[in-house]
DNA sequence: TTAAAATTCGAACTGTGATTCGAAATATAA
DNA sequence: TTATATTTCGAATCACAGTTCGAATTTTAA
């Protein structure tokens, strides 16, 4: 039996560590997370780690899901209206650059732990994935009718997609500032690249 | 006594350990690179990578300081020329990715080793950060040069290097075709992003 | 031809970090 | 209160990868 506050606690645990988790990532880079940094920083015993998590990977993995998974829900009401796709894109950029924001060691991790962790790739890492793909699949198909619509400048919108998020990846994670990225600034950057083309 | 034949073959077999690095790093990434692997491309026996480099890090470290001195060496040349910033940057970026077209694995770890390696810090790897920063200095007052002149688009001058950075980064590392990214598409890239405005 | 120097590498050695074990402590519910 | 389930964690164990050792092999130079 499993009462429901016990389920909220054990979940509230499962938190914790996650956390912790992610302080040792910002501190130290993926690969130097240790298990034990990581019980360290979420005040567990090492070994109270493995009942949660039956491994280090599950942590990470845990940790791409989830933020993939939100990341795609914030979108997702947004970016299916196709009317405008320059506007749905601005919005969707805007959607995300809040996330980052709010949370952006998580988002940091999101961003940047899938390479590093996808050559280990087991069958199962998979959950997040489709997250990610769906996302990018739906900018770039916003990207293509915007050429269309003459909303972009006309180049291939593959090169296009990789070009603006590297432009992204530059503006909210390189370099060292405190400050988060505005939703100012990154809106006049973007636009600034994509053109000042007429709304239709 | 050390005849100069024998000088030039014992750089060949660093040189043959530095490509087989290479290799594993394309393979399996830089985390996944270890000494096993690297001879194993390289043809020699694990013990004897000990005899050209005293550590697996001075071998990274070792293909950073080349890396990077090659690129400031083939820059420098053209990069101080004032007269006409806009000119000048995309001249510069232009030269960068012909190097990067030319050595692709290479160049790839030159700009992402930094990231993975930088944590562990000692104080000698010095050598190669002097070259990127400079690099980056320059290329950064060339934008602030352009801005002031109205070549560039009024921002600022360290967030557009962040943007120009990642873009470029995107462009050139992300995806995974084959092709080399075009200088023409490259320059058609950074010239929309940059405006098209009149050069003074 | 031979002694010294340079090179090679299999086989240990070592340290680190992930994972497991088993027993203790704590909470739950009857 | 007591039996059962849940949670915790110190202390082993295990695996892997970097590094060192020492002896063999090859090259050099006299």
């Amino acid at each position: 039996m499993i009462s429901d506050r016990q389920a909220k606690e054990r979940e509230f645990r499962k938190e914790q560590i996650l956390k912790g988790a992610l302080k040792v990532f910002k501190k130290q880079g993926i690969e130097k997370s240790t298990m034990d940094e990581i019980a360290k920083q979420s005040d567990f015993g090492k070994a109270s780690l493995y009942y949660y998590f039956s491994s280090k990977e599950e942590i990470f993995v845990e940790l791409l899901d989830r933020g993939w998974k939100m990341i795609w829900e914030s979108i997702e009401p947004v970016i299916h209206d196709r009317d405008n796709p320059k506007d749905t894109f601005i919005n969707t950029l805007n959607i995300i650059g809040g996330l980052v924001r709010n949370e952006p060691v998580l988002f940091e991790f999101l961003f940047t732990a899938p390479k590093a962790i996808a050559m280990n790739t087991n069958e199962k890492n998979i959950e997040w994935k489709k997250y990610q793909s769906k996302m990018y699949s739906v900018l770039q198909s916003l990207l293509e009718e915007g050429i269309e619509k003459n909303e972009f400048p006309k180049m291939r919108p593959d090169l296009l997609m990789r070009a603006i998020g590297g432009l992204f990846h530059g503006l909210f994670f390189l370099g060292n500032e405190k400050k988060p990225m505005s939703r100012e600034t990154m809106e006049e950057f973007i636009t600034t690249f994509i053109g000042n083309y007429a709304t239709s």
